[in-house]
DNA sequence: ACCCGAATGTTAAAATAATTACAAACAGAA
DNA sequence: TTCTGTTTGTAATTATTTTAACATTCGGGT
């Protein structure tokens, strides 16, 4: 292993982690301390890093780097995620101006969310604590945010008074997730208390768009809430087998593949 | 200087250098390095913090934000921050385990937020972005969020299911700001949309607790919210005039001075 | 005022990291 | 091959931190 092999391993390694003890370090390289120090140095010269003897760090949040939203969903469970980086660029050149959009909970629409082009006057309707938290600075938008009881593991919002606050609401076009798309069995998500907020979504709007990877399709999950044909439109990657496709062009839905 | 307090301070480091020895921390706030330890071990516990013995830390962005959550009250055109802040570690002194909050909007109450305890299991109940913002990782929380349309000055979101949705809650503590504490013509905020949430909430919860700055003293804004006897406790700062120290005596208000 | 418990500070001992110097391995060129 | 400069590993020294045990201070309650 070369040099600026293991800087880059070293850099890698602390971005994930947030901080690191030289020796944990040296081992994962199965070199020794010394050459990590070595190497650190130069990190240091170039201000890439910092040396700390002992102390203390902000516990790692995957998110602090690369000028992420604070609440933002942990991306080391998140899998696909430059294809779902993909998608929510695109699925942002969709927007119009004066659209009201509601946003789903998910991954794909945080993306979505950090890439919504500024100058549009949008109403964003959405109950998602890494939604609102990527969309929240855009000016001269009107913020909607249906309330709740909090999930820590979607960050999302719910309550009967949420749902009636969306019921209140018409939306031009609403970006939906989903954690399995099949063509018998519809599209169906992870939690029962998404559920009925995504039915009440695709009620309230006048375009409905899924947002979902390749990974997702052809998989059941345990929550069904629509099937695929009440959508207008599909976001998904490259990746989808070409069955999918076809069906998804048989039953008249807009395709677009990032 | 409290606990707490302790606790608080050493986040706010933290999030602006990234990383601290804890020789520093302690030479900052005039404790011992052991005092600084025991204090770690609580944020350790709660998953803030990571205690790294020698290692290296990513450096500090310089870009970031200055240790403030990122959705936050502008602290340029906040006056009297130092106040603020110590009027939020005091108050944030008065939680107790298991306690139901609410939390009002304001700069006053983000710093109360900011320097809630951990492992309180709390359920906190808010409705402005740098509450949630600043709240949300707490462990062992039950979250709120009372919904509606964001308000941008304030970050308070506002609507009528939002309002419906803290009537039907029951909290212990309720923790509110104002922009005018008068005796004669009682306790005002700036904006219209503020007041009926804030009345709710006062109706909804056990202690209410108003924080206010000694600058509010004597000030009448054009929204009445509700009578300053409303409230069990009073927490202020040092540089409030002494006839109004004399008056909240005379009403039997509990009174902290932070 | 007194006692008591909790919180904080002090000290010394143990563990660990940083530094230094030097030896060994390696790679490229004559 | 042999030389040479660079890179890496080893070992001993030094400096720091960590841990633990104990002393002290502080604040609340009787």
């Amino acid at each position: 292993m070369k040099k600026h092999e293991r800087l880059g391993r070293i850099k890698e390694m602390l971005q994930q982690e947030n901080g690191l003890p030289i020796q944990t370090i040296a081992r994962h390289l199965g070199v020794s301390h010394m050459t990590v120090r070595r190497d650190l140095e130069l990190l240091v010269e170039s201000n890439e890093a910092k040396l700390i003897h002992g102390g203390v760090i902000l516990a790692p949040r995957s998110d602090q780097h690369n000028g992420y939203s604070p609440y933002s969903l942990n991306s080391a469970e998140t899998v696909m995620t430059e294809e779902k980086r993909r998608i929510g660029i695109l699925a942002a050149g969709l927007i119009e101006p004066q659209d009201t959009l509601i946003i789903d909970s998910g991954s794909t629409t945080e993306f979505l969310a950090r890439n919504i082009p500024p100058d549009m006057r949008l109403t964003i309707i959405c109950y998602a604590l890494n939604i609102i938290s990527a969309s929240a600075s855009l000016a001269d938008c009107r913020q909607v945010f249906a309330g709740g009881t909090m999930h820590v593991n979607t960050l999302m919002f719910e309550s009967p008074e949420g749902l009636e606050l969306i019921k209140r609401h018409r939306a031009t076009k609403a970006f939906v997730s989903a954690a399995g798309v099949h063509f018998d069995f519809g599209v169906t998500c992870l939690n029962a208390y998404e559920r009925e907020t995504k039915r009440t979504v695709i009620e309230s709007s006048d375009q409905k768009i899924l947002l979902a990877d390749s990974s997702k399709f052809g998989l059941i999950r345990s929550d069904y809430f629509a099937e695929l044909s009440h959508f207008d439109t599909v976001v998904t990657d490259k990746g989808v087998a070409p069955h999918f496709v076809e069906q998804m062009n048989e039953l008249g839905i807009r395709l677009f593949l990032a």
